[in-house]
DNA sequence: AGCACGCCGACT
DNA sequence: GTCGGCGTGCTC
């Protein structure tokens, strides 16, 4: 009689024993995928093991039957296997939530909105290589020295492999890491190899993934969430063949069943989608890392403004660093000016609207950048100081003119927002800060002769409205754009003289030790997006605190001097990358059992810290309720991984027995985002 | 995580 | 009388 050991998506640490039937038999084996009978439902399981006896400790007359097997060969073979315990023992979900998440058409598609814009980013040709590009590719593909390929355990949580050869291409943007990329992946792919290439979800997947496909012909294929899940499959399998070994996608594409992995690279490192929002809330960074050594595969990285995990990295000679220092196609760094908006009435400061006016004399083009999404559009009281927030969450509620409602990032809820202020009665209240609307309008007011639209999330809703109007742009059909995040990424305007920070500033007050990391190189990138192709490039970073460090270093383009004093600072206060982290947060309805619950998990905590680490908290989390639910979190942090691993792991066991099921524990791994 | 079973409140 | 709230237990 035969056995097999099944797992399913389900946040449970068990493998789940199943047999054959005279319908499955001699179907069912390890890589395959399964619909088995579990409880009252039928679920999708991933077989992983191959028992010829019965399992010990159940009876046997428990044990149903595989339904159906879904796949006729293997998709996924003992290295996958490995991995998948790797990604759930380092990021505590079950194995079948690993599996889930590698594996396509395991989870629920979470369909994001894919759009592409034709740029000329990428040549279909190769390119001839400047000198220091030739140099640092031929850093990156120089003959290493075997790696050592020690047998990895299966339930290895910290790597004791050692790290593979992992480089860094650190340069402004326009200055060619795009090509560099290119040839490495093409000396791979000579060999014989084959390549992950990750790029930052939104725009640049499809953009990426067509331009690779036409450089690479047949070779080259795309995994992403947009994608049906036969398209998604069928990709999936010519990758497993080998016939697909280049690969691009988003994050999960890190999951790619490459034959023989020569390389991984991650373009945009920095970038926070990188991190994944759910469980398993994985870092693809941390991914390929894992399966570069286990693989004897190189890491090649990039971006103009690097996390300061990977800084810190360099700073070490861990990483590589291979700097580009010049902009290639005839472009320079723009002048960047720090302006001060205090005493400016508006949004809009004299020395922008100057600039503004002369772009447009000049016949070129500007780029409004507002930081974040109504950011600091708020209804407040000056006579009281009444604020109008959400009544699910904590945050201020985001007043959207065109429909006059108040409405909350967090949990979507809306309002008529009060002519007159609930609390004292004051008729002075009403909305301060900027949002997009508010900006579009004195912009429309002091340039009725100029052609603006506005790209965001709400005015891009309609599928399609985005990439149209970023055509438009492109074709100068109008000479103001003004958006959020979208606009700062990956595009390229070559008409765009100046581009316009309307409010740096937004974020840097945010509870979370990186917001100033995240102001900085968002400031940097949008920078990069003026003066591509020509050299007169300006931007206007407007800012009530022009003294601010990360605003200076920003407007003066320092990279560097940001890092060394952003480290200084982390290092001081014992954050990454001196330090790693674990999170833990509670979320309930019921706000006593919130607090009960994490004063439990503090006690449990507190004593099995390991020596040189320590916890912080109990606390709120900074974004105390999110739709109805009161959120609690304490974080544990030391200098090695290994041991918050071990600790968090008799933690979970300790909190587990005598939990309370109306609350629930989040357990992140080198959280991100610290709201 | 689902899903069902089961036991108490205000409605056609 | 029942529809439905969610607390609790189970999944080879």
């Amino acid at each position: 009689m035969e056995f097999f050991d099944i797992v399913f998506d389900v946040p449970m640490p068990q493998t789940f024993t199943y047999c054959v039937d005279s319908a499955t038999k001699g179907e069912a084996g390890v890589g395959k995928r399964v619909m088995a009978p579990f409880g009252r439902r039928e679920l999708v399981g991933y077989i992983i093991a191959e028992q010829d006896h019965a399992p010990t400790g159940i009876d046997t007359d428990r044990i149903r039957s595989i339904r159906r097997v879904v796949d006729a060969a293997p998709i996924f073979d003992s290295q996958t296997i490995a991995l998948a315990h790797w990604l759930s023992a380092f990021y505590f979900c079950s194995l079948g939530e690993a599996f889930a998440t590698m594996i396509p058409s395991g989870r629920r598609a979470t369909s994001s909105r894919v759009f592409t814009i034709n740029d000329n980013e990428i040549s279909d040709t190769a390119l001839e290589l400047s000198d220091e590009q030739e140099r640092a590719l031929k850093v990156i593909i120089a003959p290493q020295a075997p790696l050592p390929h020690p047998p990895i355990a299966l339930n290895e949580t910290t790597p004791s492999l050692a790290p593979p050869p992992m480089f860094y291409l650190y340069g402004i943007t326009g200055s060619g890491k795009t090509e560099v990329f290119l040839r490495a992946a093409q000396t791979m792919l000579d060999a014989g190899k084959s390549v992950i290439y990750l790029v930052p979800e939104i725009a640049l997947t499809h953009q990426t993934a067509e331009a690779i496909g036409k450089r690479f012909g047949a070779l080259a294929t795309t995994l992403h969430s947009g994608m049906t899940p036969s398209a998604r499959f069928t990709e999936w399998t010519r990758i497993i063949r080998g016939e697909a070994r280049i690969i691009v996608g988003p994050r999960s594409a890190v999951f790619a069943p490459a034959r023989d992995l020569g390389l991984i690279v991650i373009d945009e490192e920095h970038d926070g989608s990188y991190k994944s929002g759910s469980v398993p809330r994985y870092h693809a960074r941390q991914v390929a890392m894992r399966r570069c050594s286990a693989e004897g595969a190189r890491l090649l990285m990039g971006s103009a403004t690097p996390s300061l995990e990977a800084w810190k990295l360099m700073e070490d000679k861990v990483i590589t660093r291979l700097e580009l220092t010049r902009r290639l196609s005839g472009g320079s760094l723009p002048e960047v000016r720090p302006v001060n908006l205090l005493h400016t009435e508006g949004c809009l400061t004299k020395e922008l609207k100057e600039e503004i006016r002369k772009t447009a004399h000049m016949g070129r083009q500007t780029i409004l950048f507002l930081n974040r999404r109504g950011f600091a559009y708020f209804y407040h009281c000056p006579a009281c100081g009444y604020e109008l927030t959400c009544k699910n969450c904590s945050v201020s509620l985001t007043w959207h003119r065109d429909r006059n409602q108040a409405l909350c990032h967090y949990c979507g809820h809306q309002e008529t927002p009060p002519l007159a202020c609930p609390q004292c009665g004051s008729l002075t209240a009403g909305y301060a800060g900027f949002g997009t609307e508010m900006i579009e309008d004195e912009v429309r007011r002091a340039f009725p002769d100029l052609r603006i639209r506005r790209v965001d999330a709400d005015s891009t809703s309609v599928k399609g409205s985005l990439q149209e109007t970023l055509e438009l742009f492109k074709a100068h059909c109008f000479d103001i754009l003004l958006g959020t995040q979208m606009v700062a990424k990956g595009l390229n305007f070559p008409g765009v003289r100046l581009v316009g920070v309307v409010l740096a500033d937004s974020g840097l007050h945010l509870p979370d030790f990186r917001a100033v990391e995240r102001v900085f190189s968002l400031i940097v990138q949008v920078a990069g997006r003026s003066g591509r192709y020509f050299p007169d490039g300006k931007v206007i970073v407007q800012t009530y605190r022009p003294e601010d460090p990360s605003i200076a270093s920003a407007c003066a383009l320092d990279v560097a001097g940001f890092f060394k004093a952003e480290l200084a600072q982390r290092k001081m206060l014992g954050f990454p990358p001196y330090t790693r982290l674990i999170r833990f947060t509670i979320r309930g309805k019921d706000e006593q059992r919130a607090n009960t619950a994490i004063s439990r998990l503090g006690s449990i905590i507190a004593p099995l810290l390991p020596s040189g680490a320590e916890m912080l908290g109990p606390a709120e989390c900074p974004i105390s309720i999110i739709a109805q639910n009161h959120r609690r979190q304490i974080l544990i942090r030391g200098k090695s991984m290994s041991t918050l691993h071990g600790a968090t792991r008799a933690i979970l066991a300790a909190y587990e027995r005598g939990k309370d099921s109306r609350v629930y524990l989040e357990v992140d791994v080198d959280p991100v985002s610290l709201l």
